[in-house]
DNA sequence: TTTCATGCAACTATATATGTTACATAAACC
DNA sequence: GGTTTATGTAACATATATAGTTGCATGAAA
């Protein structure tokens, strides 16, 4: 499979977005990313979906945060993306009949379902203000020559 | 990325395989998983590293389970496929000296160890004989006519 | 020597995220 | 009204990992 970093990415992304006035326009969400503004349209279309970001066309137009950081968990931006496989094991179904394959199923369900609903009981106490918290204290803790690590060469 | 069913597919053929005598060929674990033999040789050959199966060349030749269900969990033949990447979530790197990304980063990190730590857990403390127990419970409950249930067509 | 098995290299198929190009559509500006 | 700037979307290519397949070499028993 290929990686995902979407929510990595947008996380990210999205902080961004709640510090600057204005819209950002995909070209530019693209240059944090370095990648095309396509990729960025793709992922911001399932956060459109779940009210979390707006988009306006035309001269002027892009992408505008419509919550507030608090109100965005780590889970909220997962469940947008839609519905993957997070935990990369699956199960066989070849033989559904065989008692073996049900008890051996049943044994790796049970212990997936329990790490997939802790990860996402975890996404969901985490929000991106917290992490831009957490973003504020680092930076704080920095000398004056190292204060242009944000993204340096995208904000201009 | 493709399914990983491995797991699943080797546990379900160990557990057949300790209730057999003698050897089992590729040819006849592939028949219990419907696929083809080189499939269960690329499988096979990670547990023969790590000491839980060993196979013999040549006529009445073919792979032999070497440790007891007891000693074998769903986490000794996870680690004996390889590393993989068990929860399929990534993180960015395209900015790493962005403070932001430090932080989403941070945070993500944290949780998925969590889960991967617990989902190992799970694993490390189910052992084959404890599916294998658990399918003999199964056993007992069923009816005559429906007692065939142990992958039928495959053990003539 | 034949037969039967593993060992292994070299493909193809499949699925998903990612990257890219091209074109349609909509809105602001001149 | 036409140009510019942006999103919307389809179509295709790329990367990666598992799975599936074919062919051939190797080794051991009959």
């Amino acid at each position: 499979m290929g990686i995902d970093r979407r929510l990595s990415r947008l996380a990210h992304g999205l902080i961004h977005m709640s510090q600057h006035e204005g819209v950002a326009t995909s070209k530019s969400i693209a240059k944090m990313f370095d990648t095309n503004p396509v990729v960025v349209r793709r992922m911001m279309a399932g956060l459109r979906k779940d009210g979390i970001v707006d988009s306006q066309k035309g001269h002027g137009g892009g992408w505008l945060l419509i919550k507030k950081l608090e109100d965005i968990t780590l889970l909220d931006i997962h469940q947008a993306l839609g519905n993957s496989n997070i935990v990369s094991i699956n199960l066989t179904h070849e033989q559904p009949e065989c008692l073996v394959v049900q008890a051996v199923n049943e044994a790796l369900e049970k212990s997936i379902t329990e790490a997939r609903t802790l990860l996402y009981k975890r996404f969901g106490e985490i929000s991106l203000a917290d992490i831009a918290n957490s973003f504020e204290n680092k930076k704080q803790n920095l000398t004056k020559d190292s204060a242009a690590a944000l993204c340096p060469s995208r904000h201009k």
